[in-house]
DNA sequence: CCGACGCATATCTCAATAGTTATAAATTAA
DNA sequence: TTAATTTATAACTATTGAGATATGCGTCGG
């Protein structure tokens, strides 16, 4: 079972998919068919990815009529900040024993 | 040609070799062999994935005698660091719009 | 010098997936 | 009701890439 940065990095490697997820990050909420135009790829591949972006809790949908308004959820991309400053952290933690070994040997 | 969001994206994208890169950023410097031992794939596999982190930027290799030490190099997350708060900063700056709209309807 | 060791490369296979077109389903307009 | 519009799903294709095994290449110990 895939875990939270799993479903992350891979939904977000595909440049199409990541794309779509920035447009709705700075321009808010779209329609599938506004996406379409720019997205330069079809109408039901468009769906597909957002599909994809909400299974991984990176946007939301709400319908109107017959049109559906996508918008990005900014919390979803939680866990990405917690493990690049996790790997941040044990790298940093790594130097600060390396330091301490330095001190120590300088005595 | 693809941008350093793209290959950082796509390189994280696989558990296996974010595992790889994950004990590199804990533990130090390893060889391949003493990767190889956790990773659960053939050692052909991990050399493999050493390859795309190191084309990536996300590690560097050092030679000694028959073995090949690999550790992990932290600054190659920048790229995405600033994509998140970039998204982050997006979202932000529209919801400021937005209260700002709010602000000038209650006048 | 020769065999073992450590890693990289070559080649192949298989599964995953991004893309397509065709079509269904639901809503609105005429 | 019928036709047009909007999105989602189905079915298929093609590509990508992660994994395996086999092997090559350099290095160390005996």
């Amino acid at each position: 079972m895939p875990d939270a940065h799993d479903v992350l990095f891979r939904t977000l490697a595909d440049p199409t998919r990541r794309a779509l997820f920035e447009r709705l990050c700075r321009e808010g909420e779209k329609t599938v068919g506004a996406l379409t135009v720019q997205a330069g790829v079809s109408q039901p591949a468009v769906s597909k990815h957002l599909g994809v972006l909400k299974q991984a809790g990176l946007v939301r949908d709400r319908h109107e009529g017959r049109q559906t308004h996508y918008s990005a959820l900014l919390g979803a991309l939680t866990p990405l900040i917690e493990w690049t400053s996790q790997m941040a952290g044990f790298w940093q933690s790594r130097f600060d024993r390396l330091e301490d070994l330095l001190n120590r040997m300088d005595q």
